[in-house]
DNA sequence: TGCGTATATGTCAATTCTGACATATACTGC
DNA sequence: GCAGTATATGTCAGAATTGACATATACGCA
């Protein structure tokens, strides 16, 4: 379980309907998980689409290369709005942006 | 102008283009503001809709009413990440959430 | 007026994120 | 085998975010 669920849980005080919560919970995070990955797919996408290394991002986005790995990968360590500027970054339209979106979740709705 | 282009543009070290970067930046920047904005709008739907105050949702998020407040004001402190979160805590489906996502994005287009 | 409820704003310690660096892996062409 | 290029993983100091608290504002109602 990893630090985010934890804090929640604790800063709830496990106070009612402990295994409802749980499951809530588990379900949120799911879906905030599923989201950052459709996101790290979609850079992926532009980036290649556009031929720029990851090292050639992160110049652009004043990153490293390291970082951007990470991006792609959906680390833990990474937030929606980072993922959401390596996208801009690359260039890509707001359409292509809006597409990040809605791309892989269906495939979970 | 805000800590994070300050940040963005420091780490460029204003290298090249010195005037294009600068509106790169500015344009990428606003695209970034309008979503969080659009996402916030979103949230303040999806909390009237289900008659839930502020207090409520942060119970349920395991926050606080007054960084509800902030999260539905967009305010620089919030991320998106968290307003997801907030979105998902109303209970809002997946479909609503991505709509939020494209919700306000046309006025812009 | 005073009270209750809802929302907004300022501040801050503790937690989390970020860029940077070192290093590792994988693939290509020589 | 050995460069060169691209990507991945671990770590960490410095910077940014978060929940919490205090407090302020706004509205309705008796």
């Amino acid at each position: 379980m990893n630090t985010a669920k934890l804090k929640r849980l604790r800063a709830a005080g496990w106070k009612i309907g402990t295994a409802k919560d749980f499951l809530k919970l588990s379900d949120e995070e799911a879906m905030l998980v599923e989201l950052k990955l459709s996101l790290a797919d979609a850079l992926k996408q532009a980036r290649q689409k556009r031929r720029l290394s990851q090292m050639d991002l992160a110049q652009r986005m004043g990153s490293s290369q390291s970082r951007v790995a990470k991006i792609e990968a959906a680390d833990p360590s990474v937030t929606i709005d980072l993922i959401v500027r390596a996208i801009l970054a690359t260039g890509a339209t707001r359409q292509e942006l809006q597409r990040a979106f809605t791309a892989k979740e269906k495939m979970v709705a």
